[in-house]
DNA sequence: ACTTAATCCTACAGAGTATGTAGGGTTAAG
DNA sequence: CTTAACCCTACATACTCTGTAGGATTAAGT
């Protein structure tokens, strides 16, 4: 499931991708569209910034704006930074990948078909973008 | 992720599989093959059973075995009973649908790309057994 | 220079969930 | 009657999730 932390970013970039070319889009703004903690969605937007997802503008007028076009942002870019793994266990993760104490990978069941798991879920999540999100 | 449980749960679904046919397999020998807390795994186990996917005898001799044979438990029938949801919404759930207050469903961006994810996994999970386990 | 509106940063609080543990009760074979 | 198994519920502990608090910094407009 994901967490409401990211359920959030991705209402977040909707309103930023639509506001793509536009210049800096603020917090306030954003929460009038999709109604949620402000210092919250700060926490997210921040993260999203140090991740080069976003770019901000500091002061009056200042907001933020998506480093790239939205075609080019996937959802599993997005899934990654708030949430972690997309693989259903770390032994088959690509990005957080982790040794597995209690399989040997090679001949362990559980591992194989859990990779074909995530190789479901990142066909989708790799090739839809925030253009598909608005 | 998975949880602790459910990769516990898939472990004891394993030798309960391999063992299909020949009489009930206590906890003992199963903490043999994967060694995890017993008592923990008996409630695990006792979970499965309430939801019908395990059978068990008591007394001395006693055991799990499963109620139907591997090929007919497949991964998401598990995953559902232990961990829940298998859609990364409650509002593009099957099982375990919830109404979204933040999406109207209809022109959802996310709810439409989640709906996606859900069906991916679901065409894998839905039809793999546990026969593809062991 | 000052006001105002914005982001930046870190710490922490409260609730809920995950991961077990404890302690017995019940059943059945030999 | 002993032993070995499952049955059941409550609790403990650590961690994560979902925010909140409180200011520091920056920049536009006047």
């Amino acid at each position: 499931m994901l967490s409401k932390k990211a359920q959030y970013a991705f209402r977040a970039l909707t309103s930023l991708a639509r506001n793509n070319g536009q210049g800096p889009l603020p917090i306030s703004h954003i929460v009038k569209e999709h109604p949620m903690s402000v210092k919250f969605l700060e926490t997210i937007l921040l993260q999203l910034r140090k991740s080069n997802i976003l770019c901000s503008k500091k002061g009056k007028g200042g907001g933020y704006f998506l480093t790239s076009s939205p075609e080019k942002i996937n959802l599993a870019q997005v899934i990654r930074i708030i949430d972690g793994p997309i693989a259903p266990l770390k032994c088959v993760s690509l990005n957080f990948y982790e040794r597995c104490d209690d399989c040997n990978e090679v001949s362990c069941g559980l591992n194989k078909l859990m990779s074909e798991v995530r190789d479901a879920n990142l066909k989708v999540l790799e090739n839809r973008t925030l253009l598909d999100l608005v």
